[in-house]
DNA sequence: GAGAGATCCTTGCGTATGCAACCTTCCTGG
DNA sequence: CCAGGAAGGTTGCATACGCAAGGATCTCTC
């Protein structure tokens, strides 16, 4: 009926497939849009920006590494040169942790801070651009449901470490 | 009220950024998920994968480089290196456009072909392991429709290279 | 039919990434 | 108290990436 190198042909259209291509796909139109626009208006690439947005929206401002790494797409050394990175540009300091003499935090300076506040409102700008033809409300909250139960099924480390909301 | 750098604190919980950072994440968990099974089981990177089985679908299993950009997360400078590398793993070859001479097809070879035909049932039993948990039959079909959507509007190219249907 | 400009692909260069090895510090069991 | 092992971070190394520049070819206009 079919050659061996055939035989699993009808795989390519299975429902998991096309939707995780589906998804890959959107995933890299919409990270390409958003990377180009903030480097334009801001200078930074998105895993500053990343980094970033988690130490403000993190009481005093600062974070262990590991936590860091767990929640953003870097891995551990990644993270490591990209706080090298942030700290050369002075956004961002590392300060020792007194409970744990081998653990770093990585904590926003002044400019940090004032370099995201300035950059957010550019984002959200660019976010809404994108998205508001795209989806309706309904269908944006929908979306935003499937994507938080698809997170937290598939990456739990960075559900638990942003329990009331999660922002990019 | 709020001194300057606190102004636009309201915007970290702002709707769309909320719902990119969930789909970020959710992408990040999922693609990190694949990517580590894949190379074990098969030895293949998802960059090849996806070039392979875009070939593999495509009548007479050739593609033009810059379609194949298109269709794939690679700018056309990293095409034509990942294509490099393809090639000297016999899984690809170069063919020139009779229509255009400045173009070039990458062509599926017998052993490429084999290769992601082996690779695809294996990718598709891990994509359903980490999925048949997570979304219910009809939460996986809106979940496609919406990133389907997205794609769209986001990636246009893309959308209209797979009419039918769109594998990973 | 000739020249200006666009398109296709490839290369040079700088940079960011991950893995694995490493050092330091913490913790556990004896 | 003191091994033995685990965990947090950082670095060496190889690799892959994108951008910008370049060479070849096509196309459009006059």
């Amino acid at each position: 009926m079919a050659t061996t190198s055939t035989t699993s042909t009808g795989l390519l259209e299975h429902p998991y497939l096309t939707t995780v291509g589906l998804f890959v796909e959107s995933h890299a139109g919409l990270a390409a849009a958003m990377e180009r626009r903030l480097d334009v208006e801001t200078g930074m690439s998105v895993q500053w920006f990343e980094v970033l947005i988690r130490l403000a929206r993190t009481p005093g401002h600062r974070l262990r590494m590991s936590d860091l790494a767990a929640q953003t797409t870097l891995s551990a050394s990644g993270l490591t040169r990209a706080v090298d990175r942030l700290e050369a540009a002075g956004l961002v300091q590392r300060a020792a942790c007194p409970s744990d003499r081998r653990g770093s935090f990585a904590v926003l300076t002044d400019a940090g801070e004032r370099r995201v506040m300035a950059a957010l409102p550019l984002h959200v700008q660019h976010l809404t651009e994108l998205l508001e033809g795209i989806f309706s409300p309904p269908e944006l909250k929908q979306f935003a449901a499937l994507a938080r139960r698809l997170r937290d099924g598939v990456n739990p480390e960075a559900a638990l470490a942003s329990s009331p909301e999660c922002g990019d």
